[in-house]
DNA sequence: GACTGGCACTCGTTACAGTCGAGTGCCAGG
DNA sequence: CCTGGCACTCGACTGTAACGAGTGCCAGTC
């Protein structure tokens, strides 16, 4: 492993230099681009060992040198600052996310910011609700066999659903199970609910015992069970740049990754160290999304954690500003946040 | 205008065959493949006249003919049938609706439902609210200055928001003001609020009227002016058959004009007619998608229209069997929501 | 021992020429 | 009005050659 400063020096040229022309870079540009102090010929020897080393590569023989995975990853965790927002771009984010008037405002704001700060794609989770609590449970009289349940998070993320009661009930049914419902699970997190629910079932008056085993069903499947994670998307658009050199000439599976939830929720939504994380090239566990890399990091009021957001792009990508852009924004979006 | 029935037959020719083959068809080619009865020099006389009027075009000298916009619009006016939808599709499309336990349900299985069986990019539009009229409107006190605003639709839409009050007010004037709303505002078509919400805050009894007019604020806003149109999108990958030779190379302008909502819901949410529209090529208003082209139509319970929804696809598409497509999802769906 | 200049070598890119063949337009004849 | 025949066009493909960016290696220098 001898790789002294020089070497990592001129691995971080490389990187620099491919980032920005998108083109592999040879020893002779390498030295007139930056002070290195030394002549091709030296370079040429230091390339040679990171190449051994599997820092970079060859696209062909005769061609210049180009990053692997491997070289972006000890660039970023070793060689990279990370690039302080200029003041324009901290204006654009003050200025975007000001005026947001609703969560899903929020969310729509953020990504679309994100995405055109990075120039790439941008992928925002909402509030989870697993790491939300209950402010308030709504129930609505639609007919007199329905309802419609509305869920109201701490978060301000509102979820909503249709309750197809087993029979008629009155509407002072609906207020006692109203008050029933809310004084059992009103601050309660959202994952601890499942007993709490069972409790209210077992526990509820003969009379309101059919309504209550319907809703519990209901509570269940849609506030624990079911899709519970939104994810907002935004800057599809910015993969095209780069024309098709990135993503090895196909966009197919990078699109078809982006319409699953459940691989975006995989790739943004794991907070667990709250530190922002970079999955590069084939880190990533989704064959699909082998040619991209991915800059995510946690957001919440305060410093707590309620969800994830994030940019997607080629591995050619600018790590010390995109990491810039997504710690700043997730904390201008945590304290938009903290403020309700 | 000399196009005689046989000139017609080579044009439903040409455009089936490049459809399906996507390659430019010459004239022996297409006398092997279909039974014209005339030999390939007729059908040269014929594509020479069909060139001249502006139906079909050589992509160069010698090449065989290619569709123009112009060529789709006749095949698509006069020389296509709507495809009966195969069984297989029937039971898909119940499948695949079936089960929706929700209007976002419904939404979601809807918009991929339709991209997987048309293989295209498929849009939904969210029943309009302009179309709509109010079920009920819910005031949950999140704080002593605090509401959330919720609006249920007779369409299964729900809309919230959150509403800052100018004081604090006690639960017995969220109670007044939740009747009087609902007593004026329930049954109303959303379109036909602005003046009663008027009303509503003339109405309104001294002590009640700050908390009304901010409440009307926040209606008119929500309900009326803002965003309120929402649409659901999928299928992107599709774009990426045919490798590239659609969309000349470039999918940029597309997914560009995809993440703007306004052109998407000018394409889809023009439902006057309530037929089945077919936009085509630069028949479209938008210069990012004069390279595609769109099937859409309205759908809503009965016959009544509350939304639309349709595909995008390449000018080269499948015209019969998408119409047929969209037109019995958008029946379905129709169906769907005339049980709520 | 580390760096450098020089040099032979590799190999992708570009240019050019030549061939092939699909497809056309036109024309004379049925 | 249709058809077979024919000359023509022109893109696609192939092969060859020249070019040049970039490399690896080696001998020489500090």
């Amino acid at each position: 492993m001898g790789l002294d400063d020089r070497k990592l020096a001129v691995l971080r040229a490389i990187v620099e230099d491919y980032v920005s022309t998108q083109e592999p870079v040879g020893s002779k540009a390498l030295v007139e681009r930056h002070q290195l102090g030394v002549s091709p010929a030296t370079v040429r020897n230091d390339m040679a060992v990171l190449e051994e080393e599997g820092y970079i590569r060859q696209p062909h023989t005769s061609a210049g040198r180009v990053p692997t995975d491997r070289g972006y990853r000890l660039f970023v965790d070793r060689l990279s600052r990370v690039k302080p927002l200029s003041p324009a771009e901290r204006r654009a984010i003050e200025r975007f996310l000001v005026g947001a008037v609703d969560l899903d405002d929020v969310v729509h704001r953020t990504v679309r910011l994100l995405a055109q700060l990075t120039r790439q794609v941008a992928v925002v989770q909402y509030p989870s609700l697993a790491r939300s609590s209950v402010r308030h449970l709504e129930l609505v009289p639609i007919s007199t066999t329905r309802l419609m349940l509305v869920m109201i998070a701490d978060t301000g993320r509102v979820e909503q659903r249709l309750v197809e009661l087993p029979g008629p009930v009155s509407a002072d049914d609906v207020t006692d199970v109203r008050r029933l419902v809310n004084e059992k699970l009103a601050g309660a997190r959202l994952s601890d609910t499942p007993p709490l629910v069972q409790a209210l079932v077992e526990e509820a008056p003969a009379g309101l015992r059919p309504m209550m085993t319907t809703l519990a069903t209901v509570l269940l499947e849609t506030l624990v069970e079911r899709h519970e994670e939104r994810i907002a998307l935004a800057g599809t658009a910015n993969l095209t740049r780069g024309g098709l050199l990135d993503f090895q000439g196909s966009l197919r599976p990078i699109l078809e990754a982006l319409e699953e939830e459940v691989v975006l929720l995989k790739l943004i939504g794991e907070t667990e160290p709250s530190a922002t994380r970079v999955l590069i090239g084939d880190e990533n566990e989704f064959d699909n999304l082998r040619a991209a890399s991915v800059v995510s990091t946690g957001y919440g009021p305060g410093s707590t954690i309620v969800g994830g957001l994030g940019v997607l792009g080629p591995t050619r990508m600018d790590y010390p500003g995109n990491i810039a852009t997504v710690r700043a924004v997730a904390r201008y979006v945590g304290e938009l946040l903290a403020q309700n």
